[in-house]
DNA sequence: CGGACTCCTTGGAACGCTCCAAAATGCGCA
DNA sequence: TGCGCATTTTGGAGCGTTCCAAGGAGTCCG
């Protein structure tokens, strides 16, 4: 390895001029004459210079970085949304920092502490388990999105989401459409997009007059979770002809759960999930679902945090994107 | 948003002590008197200060950032890998700053000069489509652990895979061991570890006396690509009773494709992937595959990459893993 | 009561860059 | 040749830290 890295000085010393001029030629400033850029990038590509992000960040007091807490690394529908909000940065010329608090609140807080250290211009949170409180005292530093969650308002805080309602809406009327009556929901605990999901499937069971049909497990939008919400409900007896579960995740444990009871899907039990993760294109899932366009959330995230930190005072607000029935293979008329 | 961020200097004059005793304060110097820690740390809570990453880092030039590169996103071994990284970057108190090339070498070469304009003290590239020659002289000014590939050596780069050798074998062995004789492998492209597999795959034919019944139809990795692959195959003819993939996700393409053929799993053909994804654990594709330890192969790079920079010149090596044979649901005795 | 210590504390230089006001240069034209 | 103006170029201050050599304040002992 090197000893010490060029800086400009040396480019400077090399190309015979001085600092302040290949400090503008390495911006690609018009000012420079072209008979010093040339002298400039020949002496810097000799010298295998590079500019040193750190001390730029530090004179103009511009990080051009921004944040990123990733809640989960195990839910595939986060790196999909990165991927949406990774492009838009990029596009941008600004760096992501990419943190995990895991499910640990604590955690957490202490990695968006070093973000915030480290003078990040934006923070993204695709899901997070922070008190409200925590995060509107962050906002108070620097421009938040909020992704997957719209609970959370505050100055200097908007978030991006789709309309669960609208979502939950629309899987249970495909289901109803198809014939089902006898419909169950695994469920996803105490987050927000689920608590709605399941609020949902309460009120269109109800709408349309199967209260007493209604029925909720508990699970937890892991793949383990779907699993043992399914055992468990069909060890109780006659099982239901569909089941709406709260991500496709737990879905997919869902699926494994009927096929364990013998049960054939779609012919025997119906099955719906909600995300449109990728993998449930896969020919050997074909798991009917709500999408949400998830790597689009990520670039309105992004988009709209490049926007704020633009400056010109915006309403805080809360983006809703429209989710989307994809009909698949595990959904079709429930057995006569 | 707050105007100006306090500074070490405002906590120093809140707290009546020099900017220096402060900097002591905060880092947490034995050599300050309990008074005056009390008085600082107060003045600092009271100010909201937080020490700021960018100038400590150009003060003591050490940024304390670890780069790490994906090169895609969307196979699941990434993220896990990365998350084992994550946990060890995050043990020794340093910061991850991501990027992804997305396959394109121009791309990655570009993020890559950037992760080093932020001074990363060391690089994680989680596979990478870079001519060698630069990463050579990337690794001239930072230390570099590749992981999955190991074909690229020079000084100050590591690299830690598994022994897709041993594991080709294993397979293999696996498939012959439960009397499959005609077998096909769905391969992978031209990156190594996807190369050594199909090589190992050819000798292990040869080996068996099976050269005439060797067969390779070509894949890339992806899911779409085991789907078509196998297609084919199956197009052409009669089946063989065993197709061996060369990842998981193609292998789960493969899965699609038989059944699209009418051809029940494991019962008229034998399926068997590559990685270990945690997906191929679900019930409902209970995937037989060669499992990578893939978050223990991003824990590993991560310690050697901090290894190497403690400074102790330490040899360039390649850090081999060992692979393992997860016998699921899709491997049986060929139909007689 | 004056060192000799030990323990705390301090101001200034340095890190590598950007910004700024001012200086140097070049050019056209009278 | 000299003046004014536009174009280039420059040195110095400043960004918020850390590091370092050196200064002050006690304390202990002879």
């Amino acid at each position: 390895m090197n000893e010490r890295r060029p800086t400009i000085h040396d480019v400077a010393a090399r190309a015979g001029v001085s600092k302040s001029l290949v400090s503008l030629a390495m911006r690609g400033s018009p000012k420079v004459s072209d008979a010093s850029r040339a002298a400039i990038e020949k002496a810097a590509a000799e010298l295998g210079y590079r500019p040193n992000a750190t001390a730029r960040s530090l004179a103009d007091s511009r990080s051009r970085t921004i944040g990123v807490n990733m809640a989960e690394l195990d839910n595939p529908i986060f790196p999909e949304m990165l991927g949406g909000a990774h492009t838009v940065i990029r596009s941008r010329n600004y760096n992501t920092m990419l943190v995990s608090g895991e499910r640990d609140p604590e955690l957490e807080t202490m990695e968006l502490a070093k973000l915030l250290e480290f003078q990040v211009e934006g923070l993204i949170l695709i899901s997070h388990r922070l008190p409200a409180e925590t995060v509107r005292s962050l906002a108070d530093e620097v421009p938040i999105v909020v992704l997957t969650l719209k609970d959370l308002t505050g100055p200097g805080i908007d978030s991006v989401v789709t309309d669960d309602e609208a979502g939950t809406r629309m899987a249970m009327q495909h289901l109803f459409n198809l014939g089902h009556r006898d419909i169950a929901h695994v469920s996803g605990g105490s987050l927000e997009p689920a608590v709605v999901r399941e609020r949902l499937y309460r009120s269109e069971m109800q709408a349309a007059g199967l209260e007493s049909l209604t029925q909720v497990i508990e699970g937890d939008l892991t793949n383990l979770g779907g699993l043992e919400a399914a055992r468990t409900l069909l060890r109780e007896g006659k099982p239901p002809t569909a089941i709406f579960a709260s991500n496709d995740i737990s879905a997919l444990g869902v699926m494994a759960a009927c096929q364990e009871f013998g049960l054939s899907i779609p012919a025997d039990i119906s099955i719906i999930g909600y995300d449109g993760i990728a993998l449930g294109a896969l020919r050997t899932l074909s798991l009917t679902t709500i999408a949400q366009p998830l790597g689009l959330m990520g670039q309105v995230a992004a988009q709209r945090l490049f926007d704020r930190m633009a400056g010109t005072q915006i309403d805080d607000r809360s983006i809703v994107l429209e989710p989307e029935l994809l009909i698949r293979g595990t959904t079709a008329p429930p057995r006569v």
